[in-house]
RNA sequence: GCGUCAUUGGUGAAGUGGUUAACACGCUGGUUUGUGGCACCAGUAUGCAAGAGUUCGAUCCUCUUAUGGCGCC
């Protein structure tokens, strides 16, 4: 079966949407936030850790996986459930990504047909074309699979973005050509940076192919503005059927979140939480903090007092401050568990939130809080 | 007691008669948006044991003192 997806409401201020997402996995609201597992794991968490933090759907890594351990190793131990020990919907990034971000300053060639670039374990050539994406992905079996995709630098210019928008829309048609697993739904990805008529041109096109779910790609990439963020949103998002959900790619910065779900989005990913949380750092209601600061040497409080998980029942910032910095992995554990849940329970608000028709209330309050300290 | 070698920041230490005393760790901040990440960036000794002298100029040369290591009686 297909993922399904179920509009039930927009807000009525603006345009965030309350759906639920019904997979082979289960039936999920959104929005939601999805944590990030690259390698079939989300960083120093089990999955019943994960879960606790009332996670939904996690993210996986086409590219990852297939250099280790394989896709036919994952294929033979029953697909990325089994492997990973992971009953939740699980949803696999094309790999397009990762030709931009890890190839960034390396020897990268994209042609019609793929991408010749070096792995970034062994620097031996490697070749993804769309087909091969798709192929991994289908051997993986996770619920979503991702278009292959070409995730311009912010930089692009609109000649450049031009083209491989145009490359995109055939290589997502290609794609879905080589999609067999009748039990995995497929998105198609947007692009078109900050470009009205582009990012038109690109969802016109893509939602003609009809997938089973669009996302938009190509934003928070290296220095993007804000406002540059927001434009591709806004000009996406007009031309996406109502009927489908809509994931924004990459996003994952609370107010981010909160601005992304105004306009219309209903599924975010993000490194952020899991990646703050390793270098010593804690989203809170005030901000971020960063548990690295002396100040909290002796603070025997918890990090946010409003904070519903397991990290915040049991331990001070004191004892979290002497992990982190004592390099001891039970400090990112504990800060990925927090930071994951500040953004699922950020997403829980923002629902009961379009529920109540105040979003625009909820975000200045949250606004402010964060942003004041 | 005599001889000898040493004494550089919070720590381990490099170094030179002449602009800002290397590097590392630590410490103090910051960054991170479809994860090549226990990562990256920045700051961190107005001073080279103390005092005096030689010199245009001394952390570097000389002397005295202090402290410590080693050797000899």
């Amino acid at each position: 079966m297909k993922i399904e997806y179920q509009l039930e409401k927009v807000e009525k201020n603006t345009k965030a949407r309350l759906g639920k997402i019904k997979t082979n996995h289960g039936c999920y609201d959104t929005p939601m936030f999805m944590p990030v597992g690259t390698k079939a794991n989300v960083k120093s968490l089990t999955p019943e850790q994960v879960k606790d933090c009332n996670a939904a759907i996690v993210l996986a890594n086409t590219y990852h996986l297939w250099l280790r351990p394989g896709e036919d190793v994952i294929n033979h131990a029953g697909g990325l459930h089994k492997f990973m020990n992971y009953d939740g919907p699980i949803l696999t990034d094309s790999g397009g990504f990762q030709v931009f971000s890890l190839a960034k300053n390396k020897k990268k060639d994209i042609t019609e047909e793929g991408v010749h670039f070096k792995s970034h374990i062994d620097g031996k050539s490697l070749f993804l074309t769309p087909e091969k994406s798709i192929q991994i992905q289908n051997k993986l079996d996770s619920d979503i699979a991702m278009s292959f995709d070409e995730c311009p630098p912010a930089s692009a210019s609109y000649d450049y973005l031009k083209n491989s928008v145009e490359r995109t829309l055939r290589w997502a048609a290609r794609g879905k050509q080589a999609h067999t697993n009748k039990n995995q739904s497929l998105f198609g990805i947007v692009q078109g940076g900050a470009y009205e008529d582009l990012r038109k041109y690109s969802a016109i096109e893509t939602v003609k192919m009809d997938f089973d779910g669009y996302s938009i790609g190509g934003v928070a990439n290296d220095g993007e503005s804000k406002e540059d963020m927001y434009k591709a949103i806004d000009y996406s998002i007009p031309y996406l059927p109502n009927d489908k959900v809509r994931y924004l790619m990459g996003v994952g910065d609370p107010i981010d979140i909160i601005e992304g779900v105004i306009r219309g989005i209903d599924i975010f990913d993000c490194v952020l939480p899991t990646r703050i949380a390793r270098h010593g750092q804690a989203f809170t209601r005030k901000g971020k903090i960063n548990l690295n600061n002396s100040k909290y040497l002796e603070d025997f409080t918890t990090i946010d007092e409003s904070c519903d998980c397991y990290t915040c029942k049991h331990y001070t910032k004191s004892y979290i401050r002497h992990l982190i910095t004592t390099k001891e992995s039970l400090g990112g554990t504990l800060l990925s568990i927090h930071n994951i849940r500040f953004l699922i329970k950020l997403t829980e608000e923002l629902r009961i939130a379009i529920k109540e028709d105040n979003i625009l209330e909820y975000k200045d309050e949250f606004i402010k809080k964060y942003c004041n300290k």
